[in-house]
DNA sequence: TCAATATTAGTAATGATAATTATTATTGAA
DNA sequence: TTCAATAATAATTATCATTACTAATATTGA
């Protein structure tokens, strides 16, 4: 019984090549949307849980943003992100991991640091500038 | 028509009371559960859309930490948090604002940055300690 | 070849939150 | 005071994201 039974399906393919080639951070139903152009029988059911078992396995990460939704990252470095409140989209933020901050709090608190989370918020470019820009929508 | 229309309801009083009372971050089901002790009428409905009025207000702040829920809290100053990977629990961070981080990325990338999140992850005493600690919840 | 195992599509269930609605409470002008 | 306008409530229903279930299909390796 080989421990690695891990099979890459065509769901589990396809969903892979379509979060690695895109930086836009796609919600598990824009990955449903996506994926159905090339598998129109995947179902939703199979996209959350391979975005899942994807997950689990590093093989994508899972990101927990602000708003209602989870959104999912085909890079799986540690890294940052920016989030637009107008329109919900999520980019990378172009800033390293500060280290510093975990050795700032230790022995400050009761809690065993694990991590951090830095989310930069702000309106993207095309929400921004001009009056108006997209509907804003809450969370 | 004077537009200070905000009424100091008993429910609205007594959600405010327990919100400045506590440090522990409650989510709406818990301030539901705490406020029932004191107003067993009060509906649950009315305590999403009084901690939704009230921090639109800026009386209270919505916290959108990591998990599924949203939490509560009655400091309304910018402060980080620490949440409990194993039982959710959240707490204060004691680090002052960074505003060194927004600087940083300020011009680096397209968007207006309004503001940022900075959430530590680990294990609270309780869960940390002992082998096995709380049932380890999901998010 | 074939039984064990993994995975799927489809659907139902769950959990958090928001919207609706009919009723009650408060307000301020007549 | 009285009463119409307004605000807020309790109760209920709806929505949205996500997970669980289930029966069918696919893959694996002895
Ligand atoms: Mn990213
Ligand atoms: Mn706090
Ligand atoms: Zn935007
Ligand atoms: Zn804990």
């Amino acid at each position: 019984m080989s421990n690695t039974d891990f099979r890459l399906t065509p769901q589990r393919k396809i969903i892979l090549e379509e979060l690695m080639e895109t930086d836009t951070h796609l919600t598990a139903a824009e990955v449903y949307e996506i994926v159905r152009a090339r598998l129109p029988r995947i179902s939703l059911g199979t996209v959350y849980r391979n975005l899942e078992t994807l997950s689990q396995l590093g093989m994508i990460q899972k990101l927990e943003v602000g708003g209602t939704q989870k959104r999912f990252d085909g890079k799986t470095n540690i890294h940052y992100h920016v989030r637009c409140l107008s329109c919900g989209r999520v980019d990378d933020a172009p800033i390293e991991p500060q280290t510093a901050l975990e050795e700032a709090i230790e022995g400050l608190t009761d809690y065993e640091i694990i991590g951090h989370r830095l989310e930069f918020v702000g309106l993207c470019l095309k929400c921004g500038k001009k009056p108006g820009g997209e509907a804003r929508t809450r969370a």
